[in-house]
DNA sequence: GTGGGATGGGCAA
DNA sequence: TGCCCCTCCCACA
């Protein structure tokens, strides 16, 4: 489930709970190799920047994480279960453990290699101060199809397959439509709109866009064949106006969109 | 039981 | 552009 909400639950989540203590942190599928040194060290902060979960220990020290597409954390209270064969690194306290499996990357950097990443990621709209600006003008200045920018993680940072859609058909915009073609305005509805599906993505811990389950009170209650209004939806009626919902590889992707509603 | 996808992204060519 | 990695799950035999 790893878009940018995902990750960012995941820190606060980890942020509470082991952050300002010594935490022990193994492998038990043994590919985290550096385990071993951050063993036993204190845990200073726990931070998410788009799809990047970022855990700083002692001495500068950060575990980068990044999911993909497959992977997952678990996080409960102790006793932990024994690990299983795929778990590349829990962190143990003593009232919780958390498991990661499957992650694209998971390795320990320096405080350069921090900021390098940071560098090459565009605003977070689930970050405090992001500026929607600095996104505006890649788009701006781009010929590629907005729906292929939403997802490049240089422009805009947290934004998956399913908000891609998601916030496309809600903006009505067709997902072709250059970069170049999309006015400022259209763009800040976009932004904002982001950031209140994607606030609700971390309160619920699922993405649920369709009106009015976005108010978050209700989310629990959507059925997850009601959740989205285009994402998945190939071979449905559109919610609004019963055109087929289409689908597309862009850029290796699949894309969803109403061809009549988004026009 | 098997195979193909899936909410990602880096890399080579 | 296509290939590769990472894991789980579901549709289909």
């Amino acid at each position: 489930m790893p878009e940018g909400h995902t990750i960012h639950r995941i820190a606060g989540q980890h942020r509470t709970r082991f952050v300002g203590g010594p935490v022990s942190v193994t492998s038990p599928q043994g590919r985290f190799l550096e385990a071993g040194r951050l063993d036993g060290r204190e845990l200073r902060a726990v931070e998410a920047y788009g799809k990047h979960l970022l855990y700083e220990f002692d001495g500068r020290r950060y575990v980068h994480v990044h999911l993909g597409l497959f992977g997952k954390v678990r996080t409960a209270g102790q006793p932990a279960p024994p690990a299983g064969a795929t778990v590349r690194m829990r962190l143990s306290v003593e009232d919780w453990y958390s498991d990661l499996v499957g992650p694209t990357r998971c390795r320990l950097i320096d405080g350069d290699q921090r900021a390098m990443l940071l560098a090459r990621l565009g605003p977070d709209p689930l970050r405090r101060g992001a500026d929607p600006s600095l996104a505006f003008r890649r788009i701006q200045a781009s010929r590629q199809p907005i729906a292929a920018l939403l997802m490049d993680q240089s422009v805009v940072a947290g934004i998956g397959n399913v908000y891609r859609a998601e916030l496309l058909f809600r903006a009505g915009l067709d997902p072709y439509r250059a970069g170049l073609e999309v006015s400022e305005d259209i763009w800040h509805g976009i932004w904002n709109d982001t950031r209140t599906l994607m606030r609700s993505g971390v309160r619920s811990g699922r993405i649920v866009t369709t009106e009015p389950a976005d108010r978050e009170s209700m989310s629990r209650l959507v059925r997850a064949s009601d959740a989205h209004y285009v994402y998945r939806r190939t071979g449905r009626w559109c919610r609004h106006c019963r055109t087929d919902v289409r689908a597309a590889d862009l850029t290796g992707r699949t894309l969803y969109w109403c061809p009549t509603c988004q026009g």
